[in-house]
DNA sequence: TCAAAACCGAGAGCACCGCTCTTGACGCGC
DNA sequence: GCGCGTCAAGAGCGGTGCTCTCGGTTTTGA
């Protein structure tokens, strides 16, 4: 049905622009954003997005998730551009992908990263996304251990945590090692603790070169997880 | 004046009642807290807040400051309570005490180092007490290196990193090797990154043993900044 | 001692918020 | 051409931060 076809469309990109002009919204008021300014702007009454969106939450999970996968293409884009090979080529950008994404939409990563907002609990549809980028952190250290380029750490994890990481890693990549995991998830969340204080605002003064201090401190976790200087 | 006393000290506990319930108000609400539901529990009619706290900004800065103060007094208590040349004892003392007290006040963690509040600027009188945990550690590093425990890794930091690690160190620590204070920066940033992950909800489902995770995360990190295994 | 000054709580009011419900208009498919 | 589904609009509910005014109390200083 051409008819029933252009009702769709329209109608979604009515969703499209409300989407937009509340992601704009985010990137100035925070997390806190408010329907009635975003109706405001599109000169509609604020009951009208109603039509489009349940709830104030859902417009939040509809940016979230959009969020979330736009991070997720900048991260695999980043790694994709790399030669396979070089572990710790693809490790820093990486890393450099996430923190330029963070950058570029500091709101929308407060959104994903940031304190949880009060009444809000995400729903399960962004699990799922959310996992891309240290799915990517870990297909580097999967690739590594079966070239034979990265010899992963001899140390034993104590348990419980190995028995946890085990568990972890057969979900992911069966057979990583967990002292390996262990490290790949250390530099996992350091990468967020570096992007988030630069972020939300500690730091800031004392070292004026942000983006040198951001590649010495992911160098310093290449060499803990053992990423090899020499491709 | 006895008078002006009684007056000053019935004011002064009307604020610390006021901050009591808004901190129970932010544990249950987040970082939106409600002047008027403050007022409220208190019996008192919204515009009466106003004549202890300009704004609410000025009582959300008033919690700032007590949460810094209160996270300064746990990390610096546990760091008194280990044997001074006991360094990595005191790294996990710091660590553990650090992620006790977000554990215990996670809205006020959040208020410190999630996403800033949107229209809020943190006014100067928090730089000082949010130093105190971060110099704790550097004051860990310190000890090492005079009393030649720690030894400093080696390698040379590149320019222009170096040249602000080493002005960041001259208001901190003279002389501190700017390589270590890179690995201390590093060890820093990776315990916030545990805490917030373990606090704000991600990682949580996949590690249940989250004292152990946390512990062996601290330890990699402990390894990277040189600090010596046996006392 | 007693008036002046300072302080305090209550209340009304402003503009804003998320959300619900009803109403009337419009366009589509039959 | 008509009925149905969809839509925007409006009124209204209870909530928010904040300002201002108005009485009443307490403290101060002559």
């Amino acid at each position: 049905m051409v008819a029933h076809s252009i009702r769709a469309r329209v109608r979604a990109g009515m969703i499209d622009e409300i989407k937009a002009v509340a992601r704009r919204h985010l990137a100035t008021d925070g997390a806190n954003l408010s329907l009635r300014a975003v109706a405001r702007d599109m000169g509609m009454v604020s009951s009208a997005i109603y039509r489009y969106f349940p709830s104030r939450d859902d417009l939040l999970t509809a940016l979230i998730l959009e969020a979330y996968e736009a991070l997720g293409d900048a991260v695999e884009a980043a790694d994709r551009s790399c030669d396979r090979d070089d572990l710790r080529g693809r490790w820093h950008a990486v890393c450099r992908a996430a923190r330029s994404w963070a950058l570029a939409h500091p709101a929308e990563y407060a959104l994903l990263y940031g304190s949880p907002v009060p009444g809000y609990a995400a729903p399960d549809d962004t699990i799922e996304p959310a996992q891309r980028p240290p799915l990517v952190l870990v297909g580097i250290l999967r690739d590594g251990v079966t070239s034979g380029r990265l010899t992963p750490p001899d140390e034993e994890v104590p348990e419980p945590v190995r028995a946890d990481l085990a568990e972890l890693a057969a979900g992911l990549v069966p057979g990583l090692p967990e002292a390996l995991l262990a490290r790949g998830m250390a530099g996992w969340t350091q990468l967020f603790g570096l992007i988030s204080f630069e972020l939300f605002g500690r730091i800031n003064r004392a070292l004026p070169h942000r983006d040198e201090y951001f590649d010495h401190q992911t160098a310093l976790m290449a060499d803990l997880i053992g990423l090899p200087r020499e491709p």
